[in-house]
DNA sequence: AATGAATGAGCCTTCATTCAT
DNA sequence: AATGAATGAAGGCTCATTCAT
């Protein structure tokens, strides 16, 4: 049957990022891909130059998915740094709440060998976007006065620590609780 | 060549670690690991099972290593919570700061499917013993008022946060910086 | 190369009937198979589930095409057992001069423990076929008053003797030899 | 422990026997030989050249007593082919009934490509002894007049159906029985 | 003479990729 | 554009054999 151009694509897309989000680059088999999207094992080599084009094209994906919701929508570029730290905490957890399948994905293929140079960009893109906020606030003198890839790292580990525990069922994200970590997040980083 | 009894089956959990680590079980060739451990291939099933039963040792062995680290030798038992707090965050990022190979690969391990009963029950251990002292320091009104394992995520999540900032080179663990890393996050869970 | 639809079975079927029925289960190579077969190494687990799916599929065709050739094509079911007898010795017996391979197969692989429930279920539908008619031609007092399974083992052994002399070069089994034999062995069965 | 010597020997010819008998030259692997014998793996070196050389002497062993028992004691020479026939089938038979394991594994070893001059020159050695005999009988014109290799064929091959019924459970030998078709075979052959 | 850990060739099988249809 | 049979390199694992003790 043909589809809808660009289906095939979407669906093989949509397939890869659930296997690989579940059992990993390597523990993912292509004719599983294919199977699961409903699609012949060659048409996946029409759309993408391989596996490893696949997985850097979701992952590529999930982040800029990421990176839209937290940064592109109304982002207040010049407000008070809690401000703007209120909105990234509270945007990211709503994103991990609604593609928990997209942050699993991402917090399994974080820095791997088989990422390519474009895939490495956009993950500093999104480093560096962090990192500057974190300087300036520091430089207002509004954050603790550590390195700050010290307060990075205690902000996205919280959020990653977080984010699995919510997949292991053993925390659940409402609104209260991503509010209510905020305040404790923001407690461990302030001056 | 024959070696000192018990050599080969080292030499082979040594180079599983260092592999596991890097590449992920489904990453790692069993050759791989046999050339790395200056071994025959055929050896690794001399002593262990197949792949799955060497992961799972690897598995055990670190987790066991880390428990030893942290809880066994001279546990305060009775001492306020904040002291156990302490001794808990300072050698846990020591054991992080002397094993990194070994907190990749308990990092990248955790919770997978090929991990056995014993491997799943040695993890459901330390959990449950790092859930029952903050169930009882919430009880004490030492801690903040939100699900335990709400507490446990943002502890947790912070140390890995910080342990992989330290692997990428872009945060060093010295003395200073664990004991002021202590702090803040205990900004974050204190009541 | 792409051949006609399910050529590829057939020629692994055909490889896999001549190297099994020469070397044996055990004594037989996939790769080999595949080579033989002019047939890539991996194509074969496209049509069967394995080395011992693959034994299977051969005995039961092997099974099959000798029931058909016996038993099914204008058996005299009411026809008296001298009659039957004669059907049954010259059937099968030109089944061993057409089919020597299959014949081989089926004398190496009679029972072995790698044979399934379906194969199996096959073997006992001859013997049972067989038993049938034994005892009944028995109850009507033509043949000796010994166990039927007694009965049984003369008449096979001898005709695996005669088709395994054959095999040998010793023995030629041309028309007259196979009516010559079924005498005699009609002699050492009857009342 | 240091065994009596030869014993070890004795103890790897009998597990052999049972194993490959069982499980066929190429179903059977050598550490399970050694086991099955209690003695360690390199032991078995010390006493065969290897697997191959191994079966072999368990061949020629296996051949050569089924050769003493039927031909050896007392075999009357001179008297009259059917006495010896007698003699033949009862003791040929009461070889099978007293080592069912060794009649098994000399049924599945029967031309195996793996079998060496010797043992093939042990196999010839019988068949010529027994052609021999037939042939003389032939020219007394005690046996029907057909190829001697065909009364062979129909012999050997009662026999062994016998032996395998018997093997199967489905035929008991007895003292009986034994006569009893020895009378039947020799009904087939006889002129 | 006996042992059994060590070895590596070779086995069965999987899977990323190709290509005729 | 889509398919899925075919491929063969590579993976996990076994086992006949060796050799230091």
């Amino acid at each position: 049957v043909t589809r809808r151009p660009s289906d095939t694509r979407d669906r093989i897309l949509a397939a890869a990022l659930e296997l690989f989000a579940e059992r990993g680059f390597h523990g993912t088999a292509v004719p599983d891909i294919a199977r699961t999207a409903g699609v012949g094992a060659g048409s996946l080599y029409r759309h993408f130059e391989g596996k490893e084009a696949l997985v850097n094209e979701v992952f590529r994906q999930c982040k800029r998915e990421l990176l839209a919701r937290v940064f592109a929508e109304g982002w207040p570029e010049g407000a008070p740094f809690r401000v703007r730290f209120h909105l990234m905490w509270s945007r990211w957890m709503g994103f991990a709440r609604d593609n928990p399948v997209a942050m699993a994905f991402l917090e399994l293929h974080h820095h791997q060998p088989y990422l390519d140079d474009d895939s490495r960009a956009l993950e500093d893109t999104i480093e560096r976007m962090v990192a500057e906020h974190v300087s300036e606030a520091q430089a207002s003198q509004v954050l603790a006065d550590v390195p700050a890839d010290v307060l990075v790292a205690l902000v996205h580990g919280s959020l990653i620590g977080l984010v699995r525990a919510s997949r292991h069922g053993r925390v659940t994200l409402t609104d209260a609780l991503v509010a209510e970590t905020e305040e404790r997040v923001w407690a461990a980083v302030r001056r």
